[in-house]
DNA sequence: ATGGTAGTGTAACTA
């Protein structure tokens, strides 16, 4: 079972790309973040005629999640529990039948939280611990379970091509590094590190726009995937498409997928 | 300190 995790930045004008994408990468399940659309609006068809069943999570021009799958999905919850007057839509959940066992996969869209500190600060790191919430109930099922999607936190210094420029940054400031630390060890697994190795700097999944960022490789790794220890044990590859940076109007993520048996 | 780019949606915001 192949799960990936995208960062459209917008599935209107990011139709092109993932529609190329999903034939040529084959996962099984995908959750895209920032899709930037109401459900209604979303552009299900040209999905749906690749073979893939969407179920979105959206809202009004920002944030806005979905998880598409080529399985049978059952139990799709929208909303980080923990918060009910939180109206952005950056949460969907869903439990996936493999062949030899059942997943649970949760798509999550973390705020960004700039400008830090401030009240956007204030409500990534509430955030943050409503999903330290939700992950530990899920770590107890003693399922497999994949957490993925775009945290917008850079763990490490490794995980930024210059991680002096990100010192002030709602991205890399210790509390953010503090609670994410406080999820990963709960006893997750960082597939994408284990999984794809690296010596020096990054590898990673986001270059921005701006001044020529990607043909600098002045990138970051924001994208994660997370696997409960169940998950890990049947974890068989994990990787990151970087080719997506460079085509046509990309994305300014890159897709991040794991393979599990499944 | 500023501005550089992109998406949504058509002004101003978010990133």
């Amino acid at each position: 079972m192949k799960i990936a995790s995208f960062n459209v930045n917008g599935i209107k004008a990011r139709l092109h790309q993932l529609t190329a994408w999903l034939p040529e990468a084959r996962p099984d399940i995908v959750v895209l973040q920032e899709i930037k659309s109401v459900d209604e609006a979303f552009p299900s068809g040209p999905i749906e005629d690749l073979g893939w069943q969407v179920h979105t999570h959206g809202q009004k021009s920002w944030n806005g999640i979905a998880i598409l799958s080529r399985l049978p999905v059952e139990a799709v919850r929208r909303r980080l529990p923990g918060d009910e007057a939180d109206e952005q839509a950056r949460y969907v959940e869903a439990v996936v039948m493999g062949d030899h066992c059942a997943v649970t996969v949760a798509g999550l869209y973390l705020p960004n939280g700039n400008p830090a500190p401030g009240p956007k600060y204030d409500y990534k790191l509430d955030w943050m611990e409503r999903l330290r919430r939700r992950a530990a109930e899920l770590l107890a099922s003693e399922e497999p379970v994949v957490m993925l999607g775009d945290f917008n936190v850079i763990p490490e210094p490794r995980d930024a091509a210059h991680p002096e420029r990100w010192a002030e940054d709602a991205l890399f400031l210790p509390p953010t590094r503090a609670a994410f630390r406080r999820i990963v060890n709960q006893g997750w697994t960082d597939a994408i590190r284990i999984g794809d190795p690296h010596a020096g700097r990054g590898p990673f999944t986001f270059w921005d726009y701006q001044r020529q960022s990607w043909e600098r490789d002045n990138g970051i790794r924001i994208d994660h995937i997370l696997l409960s220890p169940q998950a890990a044990d049947r974890m068989r590859g994990a990787g990151i498409d970087r080719d997506q940076r460079a085509g046509d109007k990309p994305s300014d993520h890159v897709p991040v997928w794991v393979e599990l048996a499944a």
